[in-house]
DNA sequence: TTTGCCTTTGAACATGCGTTCAATTAACCT
DNA sequence: AGGTTAATTGAACGCATGTTCAAAGGCAAA
């Protein structure tokens, strides 16, 4: 046998990313074989060169399009009030990352399975996206809006809160995403708020 | 040759255990081969054999000692305020955390790689000292310090937020850890009291 | 000094890895 | 209908993997 029928790069292609993205974040990149790969396409192993160069320009793909959605996805209003900025962007966040667990997974998990200069581009574009809530904390904070001893810190606590909701949320569990995202604003604004 | 001089299993033992915990944190599980590690310790494949049945109770073993030390050393004194204890929480966090990053890093990144008994063995004692924190979280909103509309959401917010910690903080850097302990404790201490 | 245990070596095993490529055939264009 | 291109197969490459084990030799007690 040789090509297949029906076979097509527009089918393959996403097929072969949407099984990648599924089986690293089940098993982690370095678990996953590119056999396992193709078959959970339904491939053959030496069909998916023809999509990426090797496998670690896939995951540097997967990582660098995930990034870059999440920042065109993103987007700061400057007009508004920094609290009302700051609310949007917990929503946008909590929102945002439920619907990409294997993403937003990956992004965390195989940072280090990147070569040093793929690891640079990502880092350099999730910095982007940090630097957005930075900026925000920093207006509040000059308009007198947040009480925040180190803007830098609090961007920093501020992710990692909000992104844990990943490790435990799961759509049809006991709260809905609207009620986590009410309890999550509630203690974000008040961190960053005078108490 | 055969046994080589000085050799000893107290010796050998620390030896092998440091090499792995650094090597996993560093490349993760499954890209560190055993050879790679007898390498680090200095020894043969073969001689790792003397001191885990595989590889897979290797990393268990080190997971599960990170969980019981954790546990260990958490104390929960239930006779002062629930403020008191957070406050003693949050520094006991921070500070354990960050002493051992290595350990953090692993027990996060490689649960995946345990066979599933062994997943729900550390899962347990990780829920053990989720717990803690719940407890005092819900004392403090019985008697009224608190204004927490989930405490199970809380406690998993506040968690991730401190543990977040260890992603960006390194000894000698901008801010001393009493620093960051400082500013961690006002932000969660005015996320969980009513604004 | 001899004895027996403790520790390590080094080779071997079967299996799996990422990747390449000539051959083959479906799909498309004229 | 025929010719070109695109997609896939399946075998092969060299090398690495986790694990086992007989042989060898350092160590401590008698």
């Amino acid at each position: 046998m040789a090509r297949t029928t029906g076979s097509h790069s527009d089918i393959t292609r996403p097929k072969i990313r949407a099984a990648a993205l599924r089986l690293f974040a089940r098993h982690g990149f370095a678990a996953v074989s590119m056999r396992a790969l193709a078959t959970e396409v339904g491939v053959q192993a030496g069909a998916l060169y023809n999509y990426t160069p090797d496998k670690q320009t896939l995951l540097f793909s997967l990582l660098q399009d995930h990034m870059n959605d999440l920042l065109s996805a993103c987007d700061s209003d400057p007009s508004q009030s920094a609290v009302d900025r700051l609310r949007r962007f917990v929503d946008f966040h909590i929102r945002f990352h439920a619907d990409r667990p294997d993403e937003v997974f990956i992004s965390y998990m195989e940072l280090r399975n990147l070569t040093p200069e793929n690891f640079a581009e990502v880092e350099a574009l999730r910095r982007q996206y940090e630097d957005r809530l930075e900026t925000i904390l920093r207006d509040g904070a000059a308009a007198g809006d947040f009480a925040i001893a180190d803007t830098k810190i609090a961007t920093l606590a501020v992710i990692a809160m909000l992104t844990g909701v990943n490790t435990w949320f799961r759509a049809g569990g006991r709260l809905s995403l609207d009620e986590v995202i009410a309890q999550y604003w509630d203690m974000v604004r008040k961190s960053v708020t005078a108490g």
